[in-house]
DNA sequence: TTGATTTCATTAGGCTCCGAACGATATCAT
DNA sequence: ATGATATCGTTCGGAGCCTAATGAAATCAA
């Protein structure tokens, strides 16, 4: 056994990264997890936005909110905020953003003048029912290589995460 | 068993996802998988810039550069830009910050004056040795949930997912 | 050698992204 | 009732982030 296609073995990178934590007292475990983590994610939104997301004028962003409320329906703006994990002043550029594309309207709450509801329109529903199952069809090949039970245990692990986060 | 601090079973937001791609034949497993790789690299992306980066006045990819100038030393910029998951354009704004912090030099290439070297400081070493402890505690913190062996386990699975981005 | 091509980093333009400061609305105390 | 407080969304200022266009330097052709 030297090198594969389907080696999962540490990386040149990982090695020198090593090298120099060494004398720190580390923990090398944590350290890669959460490097490869950062990759991982970094690596499929840049292939999401290039090779899906960009022909529509969306950002990975714009379409993380469109898909929210495509969920969830209709959303008050903080919540929407939080279900896409941004802050309230980066949402109001999106929202803008995707009002000029016509994928959301903006609805005042029916008994508080201070909040607003962010809802998606008929134009969202179609977007997403041609453009949800070809990001499925992305998340499937990038997890390709993990087997059903191995998917399981990577979304139970990245769960304990955010638990330990939330905390 | 009702809820627990340590509950990894399917969350209200995944069951709401399910419910709505449940007629368009979607690969639930890797939807979850990748939204968690996502919710967990913007969680932990905002918890180092506010509790540990910020009062130095550097960004995660900020951080990110010194650190790759940290382990592996002088780089050309394109290596540099390679390693540290940013376009080159990126680069250049990152270092020009960097270097107003005096956290890196731009160095000429000895024979070709296209090139550029980016060096890290002395001013750098030091902070690294001084944030970068903090950090990996940070690591081991939000991964305290899992076991050496599962860590591990969870690191292979993310190499796997990047092999399939490479490939 | 000089003109064409290639390969670097930077600039230009336009979103994304955040915290802090701001105005508007609602609520609470008295 | 009315002034203090809290809670909304937006704006502001500044950095990050990308692609495309640009400019500088090296290489290649003939």
């Amino acid at each position: 056994m030297t090198e594969s296609a389907h080696d999962t073995s540490i990386t040149v990178a990982e090695k020198a990264a090593h090298k120099r934590v060494r004398a720190l007292g580390v923990d090398l475990g944590a350290m890669d997890a959460v490097a490869n983590i950062f990759r991982a994610a970094n690596s499929i939104r840049n292939k999401a936005e290039r090779d899906l997301l960009a022909r529509h004028g969306l950002s990975f962003t714009g379409f993380t909110v469109l898909w929210v409320l495509w969920v969830w329906g209709p959303q008050e703006s903080h919540q929407l905020a939080q279900e896409s994990s941004v802050s309230k002043s980066t949402l109001t550029g999106i929202v803008k953003t995707l009002h000029t594309l016509k994928l959301v309207e903006r609805k005042a709450h029916p008994s508080d003048g201070r909040r607003l509801i962010i809802a998606p329109t008929q134009k969202t529903l179609h977007l997403m029912e041609e453009l949800f199952p070809r990001f499925n069809q992305l998340e499937k090949e990038v997890t390709s290589g993990l087997t059903k039970k191995e998917k399981s245990g990577l979304i139970k692990k990245l769960r304990t995460i955010l638990h330990a986060l939330e905390g």
